[in-house]
DNA sequence: AGTATCCCCTGAGCGC
DNA sequence: TGCGCTCAGGGGATAC
């Protein structure tokens, strides 16, 4: 479940279902789960095994648990999902999904935390904390930027630091160290709502135009977390295997062909790092007007 | 230093 | 049927 919303739809299934639990057998069934734990599975279920869950997190894509640990440092076990990690909170007894990657068990024989992911793209690793303006995070992730839903996320200082780049704008958006969260989804949806092209230059946005687009993607966000994400298959679900109906409420992504909900011209697809933007011809023009 | 491309994986859908 | 190709809500590690 990639962006913003779903990851939050997880965070907080797993606020509700592991909070105050303590961790007991950590199982790795796949190695490149823990990839980003340089000490491997030995010392990633040893320092999981008897730490309570005592709060869950996310910036951007990525969240974590905070872990108490008694005299020692406080602890994360951060997360990110990849392009197709689940979260599911099972039965102990739930027969083992095909891309069971990690389990983990709580010391109440309660239900457990499994993590599955087809393309093993996603994965764990346990991070100390370290402050960084001012917030908690894993170190491992101290470049990632605010994201939108951050009541500190600053965006006046986003917008600024948006039209230093030299790049086009869809990239810009995409870029998890200026602004956290977006993934193409909702850049494409966004720049649809901001009348932009994707390719806009940076450098001639003006500051309203960035501002627009910013908060466009703010405003698509938060939509989509209350219609619990976007779904189009069974790979995005929540913590108890449900999907999430904003797919209904897209305006472009995924609707090639289909007549732009403004306007009526058909919806493109376009070639975009190696993946794909979409976009209304008439109502996204690439050069301002 | 900042930006762009490559690459990691599995599976679904399509044309042939 | 099966093969080969393209595509998929990501980001890190490199290359320029």
């Amino acid at each position: 479940m990639p962006e913003l919303p779903e990851v939050e739809v997880v965070r907080l299934g797993l606020d509700g279902n592991i909070t105050g639990r303590t961790l007991s057998d950590v199982e790795v069934r796949h190695p490149r789960a823990i990839r980003r734990h340089i000490l491997g599975a030995g010392d990633f279920t040893g320092r999981l095994a008897g730490r309570k869950v005592v709060a869950t997190r996310r910036r951007g894509k990525y969240l974590w648990v905070e872990l108490s640990s008694g005299m020692d440092a406080d602890l994360a076990l951060l997360a990110h999902l990849g392009m197709s990690g689940q979260l599911l909170i099972q039965p102990p007894d739930a027969p083992d999904e095909k891309h069971l990657r990690v389990r983990f068990r709580f010391d109440d024989d309660g239900p457990e935390l499994r993590f599955v992911d087809q393309r093993t793209f996603g994965g764990f690793l346990v991070d100390d904390l370290v402050t960084v303006d001012g917030t908690a995070l894993p170190s491992a992730i101290a470049h990632i930027a605010r994201d939108p839903m951050d009541p500190r996320f600053d965006a006046r200082a986003t917008v600024a630091a948006l039209r230093r780049k030299k790049t086009e704008l869809k990239r810009a958006l995409l870029d998890q160290t200026l602004v956290s969260g977006i993934g193409n989804i909702y850049a494409d949806e966004a720049l649809w709502r901001a009348r932009l092209h994707w390719s806009r230059p940076t450098e001639r946005l003006s500051a309203a135009k960035a501002a627009e687009a910013l908060a466009a993607a703010t405003d698509v966000m938060r939509e989509a977390l209350g219609q619990g994400g976007t779904s189009f298959d069974a790979l995005y679900v929540n913590v108890n295997g449900q999907s999430g109906y904003f797919d209904r409420s897209l305006a472009v992504y995924g609707q090639e062909r289909l007549p732009c909900r403004r306007c009526g011209t058909a919806i493109r697809r376009e070639p975009f790092m190696n993946r794909s933007s979409y976009f209304c011809p008439r109502c996204q023009r690439r050069s301002p007007g």
